[in-house]
DNA sequence: GTGATTGCAAATCTTTTGCACTAAA
DNA sequence: TTTAGTGCAAAAGATTTGCAATCAC
């Protein structure tokens, strides 16, 4: 059913996180990080793994979500009050957000050049930049 | 207590955007456009109003809120799953947001300037580029 | 074994809705 | 009047939390 090499895979990214490998958080490390980058909320990811006969709580998956993000795995993306997506591309980049489907797409942070940003406030730093492109 | 002339700009301001104009629509309006230009959350100026003596409820405030922005008269901001901003610089501009203090703070259109956009999605088009310059 | 993690259910928080009541036109 | 708008309380949806049971080490 699921080849060895992934496996330990996800096993030694969870322990560089230091997060204990539990059979949870294997299970939804190889959903999230098995393929390409991907966008998810807790819902759509719970609805997936038990999809996938995956025995696991909607309260672990935004559990571990949260501490995915904590450890640098997931990035969270905010494109719409009431509802969180997280995204398994951690890199710097921007994305497309599409009204009618609520669905992201990304955009490679090549794609976007921003030639003039306003000075920043006082003691303050800049942390991010995101751009978001609403289309429909 | 309350000088006449606002409250008939604030009852034209209503009318014309065909909302009729009741006691907790003129009294939110006038918190809202009374003065420069602000970022609010249906909470928050549901306190606000409150505290002014002000008797309306909070659905109330949630439901004006989603009126004026439909009349254009408000603009939703996106910067934090779990609650709604409302701006009510309805104008293109961008935002910073401390994440420290959970505070906007606008950034005029021009401070702002992108160079380079991706290709849009076939068969949608553009509605909107929202930047977030998040800072602490 | 021991401490971290999980599941569940309940709590919490934000927002929406149904419906009787009130107010604007 | 007539119809739109309001308040309340209840519902709904997303997320968090408390605690006993379970699992990794």
């Amino acid at each position: 059913m699921m080849d060895a090499r992934p496996y330990t895979e996800v096993i030694s990214r969870l322990r560089a996180a230091n997060l204990r490998p539990t059979r949870q958080r294997i299970a939804l490390a190889k959903l999230l990080f098995g393929g390409c980058d991907r966008h998810v909320t807790a819902e759509s990811l719970h609805t997936e793994a038990i999809g996938a006969l995956i025995k696991v709580s909607l309260a672990t998956v935004y559990n571990t979500l949260h501490q995915f993000t904590n450890a640098g795995l997931l990035r969270e993306i905010v494109v719409n009050c009431n509802r969180c997506y997280f995204d398994t591309n951690v890199s710097e980049h921007h994305h497309f957000f599409d009204e009618d489907s609520n669905r992201l797409e990304d955009i490679a942070n090549d794609d976007i050049v921003i030639s003039k940003l306003p000075p920043v406030p006082v003691g303050k730093s800049i942390q991010r930049v995101d751009v978001v492109v609403i289309v429909s």
